[in-house]
Formats: C-alpha cells, structure tokens, sequence
RNA sequence: GGGCUCGUGGUGUAGUUUGGCCUAACACGCCUCCCUGUCACGGAGGAGAUCGCCGGUUCAAAUCCGGUCGGGCCCGCCA
C-alpha cells in the first residue's frame, strides 16, 4: 500500500491507508490508546481499541514518544462531540489494523511538542537535530525554503542567471577577518573563505552576463551577535548598464513581490521611503533606524532605503578607510573631493552607494560600482596604498577592467536577517538548520577541532603552543 | 580585546541578598498501576540532584570568598 502523508488524510475518509511517522504524543485510556503522529505535513490521530486485535492493542502499549511507526488502518470521520476544531485533522482520525515499529526511540533530552517550554539553547543546539523536529523550527527552515524559491523564481522571469562562484578563493578587501584554509600543495600558503562574492560578481559584468545573482554563503571571523554568524547567506545580485534607480526598482519589486506572496498579512509601504546617510544621521543618529510607528508591531514592515553613503571615514589613527566597500563609484561631481589633498574635503565624497534597512536591521548594501580602472586606483591611493601594493593586491581585478568592463551595480540582502525578521525571531540562529553559538562553535558536532598531526605536517602546519 | 550576567534531578525554574528550619521545593518529562473518546486526557504511586568544578572561611555552605570551566547578552570589531 502506498503511504498517505498527514496533509492528505482528509481526502481519504472511509479508505484503508497506510502512514509514516513519529508518535507526537501518547494519550492512554487503558482500554482505548489515542497517538498523535507526525510526519513533515502535520499530524492525525491514531486510536487503538483494547476490545479488539489484542495482539495489536499490546503492541501500541509499548509505544512511547517519537517512536518511527508505520501503521494502517481505516480513515474515519469523527463523531460530532469528538471533532477538535483546533488542530489539522481535527475532525478524522486513523482507526488502526495493523503497526509496525520502525524505530524506537529514548526519551528526548527536552519536550518536542510544547511550543512555550523555555528550553535553553545550548542543549537545543547540541541535539539540534531533535530541536528541528518542533513546529516552530521546521515552520521557520520551510519559510526559508520558500522565500529562497520564491526569490529564485523572481530572478529567473526577470532574467538573471544563476552562478556559482569559489569558496575556496582569495583573501579580499572586505574588512573584516578571513578564514583561511591552508594549501597542502603550496605550503604556507592560504584560501581565504569568501566575505562575498563581490570581486567574482563584478568579473562575471566583465564576462558579458549583464544579470547575475546567487544565494551566496559568505563567511567572516569576527564576534557574533543574535543578528551575526560566522557563515551567512546573501542574495548576491549584480546587473550590468544600470544606474541606482535600476538597482533599487527591482530590488523594492522583488521584496514587495516574494513578501506579498509568502506573508500576506505584512504591512509595507507601496513605495520605500529614502533618505541620505546625511539626513538619516540628523534625524536618527544611525544608518539604520527603527521607522516603525510602533516598534512592537512584527506585521509593519518599515522598509527604508539608506543613499549617499560616504566614501571614506577616518578610523582610531585619523587614517582614512572606506566607509562601506571600496569598489562604490562616486557620486556625480564628487571626484574632485576624492582627489584633494584636503581630507576635510575626502570626508565629504559621497558615493553611489545604498542600504536597504528593514525595522532596525540593515539588509543590505549596494552600490554603483567604478568600472574605470583609474578611478579605482583614485580610491585605494587615497587610502594610503602606493602603486606596488595596489597591484600586488587588486592587480588581476584591475587588470580585468582594462577589457571593456561595463557600467554596472549591485546589492546583496542577507537572507537570514529578513527571513529572521519575517519570522518573527530574537535571533538568526533561528532560520539557520545548524548555526554556531556565540563563541563560533558547532555545540553538535564540537567544532571546530583538533588537526592530527599527520594532517597538519602534511600541510607543513606547526602549532605554536 | 573589554564589560555585564547565568550555572540547582532529563527540561525549566524557586531557594543564594540576610549561612542553620534544605533530610533541597515546584512544574513539565520519565517509570508502574487504574481508566473506552482523549487531544495540555484524568487519577494513584514511584524513581531521579552530593546545587558546574577545585580550593578557602565557618561549629555549619546550594547560600560567603578566591580560582577555574561552560553558557548568554552587550561594547569594540563586522559587505
């Protein structure tokens, strides 16, 4: 007999069927056994009479939760006083013939089925895989997968190509730590995790693709926050012939489109609102403010585009740095302010450079990006590199602009921070299937661990201890 | 790198301020028995914690002190 997931059972009043799944709960009345059981789709109950099969009566005994079952028997609609209008298939339930114990199971170190039970987190994520299993956290991973596809399938009628690009790459100039891998063909030499895509998105404008995008891991070592983990996700864009108006359009269409779709009680405005770093710093004293008119209020979606970002900033030395990335052209006219001697004058550069905010969090930066070689040398002299350092640095990206580069600009969401905040949550470890904790460790697996010394001398790796 | 904070049965907490009435309490979970309509089932009983670890103060430490280990939050840092 074929299974029949829990989302169909209804459709199959006064059939025989066959389901598949874990015991949810257990509910025992002696002569009369009532299991709820799970699958991906939802959940059914399942009765066992003690005046029948005493066989199987026995056998649905000896159940206990999150127990694999497989059972058969007869799809029938409830009784009038026994239908429970507050769950799915309230109003059938599975009169069992026949069970099959597939994999017992021991008691789960925390309750599964209780939605308010505190439990800490250090022990959901050493048995992540069990805290997977709750409503809550399977509903925010399917949620993910939804607006991922739904994303996917905005971009694809819009005409982007998906591409992949390396993981293990080059270390790049995003600002913050890398993680290295070291090369075991080139000893003493490293990969770098990409921070982003970014310098293989714009060679891909050069490459004549005009539209790319990628769900995008990106990987940074620095400290973490409920909004940070060492590895993200991004939605990586670029377009080609473009201007920011371009960029921001389809962006503003692909969030109103895909959030309308998936989350149809959100509230957004018909047109994002926009304001310049300037003006935003004025009046709220951050790039990325809270506009909400009530900041309890999860359904109002106060969208925000951020614009004019500066160029440079001075940091702790009075050494100037790029404020956001340094590939961000600048704004009409203000080449001049780059090229004065005056840093008052490099501190009022503005760039062609924006932030998508959403209810506090930043979920996104982008830019127009400098397609003219010179002009980027501009910029990364003005940082204090001299020529030797620009090449041995940037020398391949650059080199790759001389060969016709068109005019082109991107952003890049995070998909953890807007899945977070569509779902509702504290933190983005709850829209990530296995993230690490606050001291960058896998509490499931213990990671990271020790090398073995074979393997470190193979990649001519010496602890200093 | 810095600051704050937490650690008590399987889980979540109370007790710590003011040491003794703690022979450590409660809820959930677990085990046994009873129960033919529950869906947070109900009822009766039971097991399970040397209070993170080490040391100190004291007649006496879950409680005070020092150290250490493990969590959490924040600042710095972070396209």
């Amino acid at each position: 007999m074929k299974r029949t997931q829990c989302i169909d059972i209804a459709e199959n009043v006064e059939k025989k069927i066959r389901i598949n799944g874990w015991v949810h709960t257990r509910r025992d009345h002696g002569k009369l056994i009532f299991l709820d059981v799970r699958d991906s789709t939802g959940l059914v109950q399942v009765v066992f009479w003690g005046g029948g099969d005493k066989e199987l009566f026995e056998k649905a005994n000896e159940l206990r939760s999150e127990y694999v079952v497989e059972i058969e028997g007869a799809v029938q609609k409830r009784g009038e006083k026994q239908i429970n209008p507050d769950v799915v298939n309230g109003n059938v339930e599975l009169a069992a013939e026949s069970l099959t114990i597939m994999a017992t199971s021991e008691t789960p170190p925390f309750v599964l089925d209780d939605e308010n039970a505190e439990v800490g987190e250090p022990i959901r994520m050493k048995h992540r895989y069990l805290d997977l299993r709750t409503e809550r956290m399977a509903n925010n991973i399917r949620m993910r997968h939804k607006f991922i596809k739904a994303t996917r399938d905005f971009l694809d009628a819009e005409g982007f190509v998906e591409i992949e690009t390396p993981i293990l790459a080059k270390s790049s100039p995003e600002g913050a730590r890398d993680f290295l891998v070291p090369s075991r063909l080139s000893p003493g030499e490293f990969y770098a995790l990409p921070q982003a895509p970014q310098q293989f998105k714009q060679l891909l404008m050069v490459s004549g693709f005009e539209k790319y995008y990628q769900i995008a891991r990106c990987f940074r070592d620095e400290d973490l926050r409920g909004d940070r983990q060492p590895e993200f996700t991004q939605l990586d864009m670029e377009m080609s012939f473009v201007d920011q108006e371009d960029v921001l359009e389809v962006n503003e269409r692909l969030f109103k489109t895909v959030i309308a779709e998936l989350y149809p009680e959100k509230r957004m405005p018909d047109k994002f609102p926009r304001m310049t770093y300037d003006e935003v710093m004025e009046k709220y004293g951050s790039d990325k403010p809270d506009i909400r008119e009530d900041k309890e209020d999860n359904d109002e979606l106060a969208f925000l585009w951020v614009t004019d970002f500066p160029v440079f900033e001075e940091n702790e030395g009075g050494e100037l740095t790029f404020a956001h990335n340094p590939f961000a052209a600048p704004a009409k006219g203000h080449q001049e302010l780059i090229d004065s001697d005056n840093k008052e004058d490099n501190l009022k550069a503005r760039a062609k450079c924006y932030d998508l905010v959403l209810n506090g969090y930043e979920l996104s930066s982008g830019s127009i990006r400098i397609h003219d070689p010179e002009v980027q040398k501009s910029i990364f002299k003005r940082m204090g590199l001299n020529e030797e350092q620009i090449q041995e640095q940037f020398g391949e990206f650059l080199d790759a602009f001389k060969y016709g580069a068109p005019p082109h600009g991107g952003m890049a969401p995070g998909i953890d921070r807007v899945v977070m905040i569509l779902q509702e949550e504290p933190t983005i470890r709850e829209v990530i299937a296995f993230p690490k904790n606050g001291d960058m460790k896998d509490l499931m697996f213990n990671a990271p661990g020790q090398a073995g010394l074979d393997q470190l001398t193979e990649l001519g790796i010496r602890i200093a201890s």
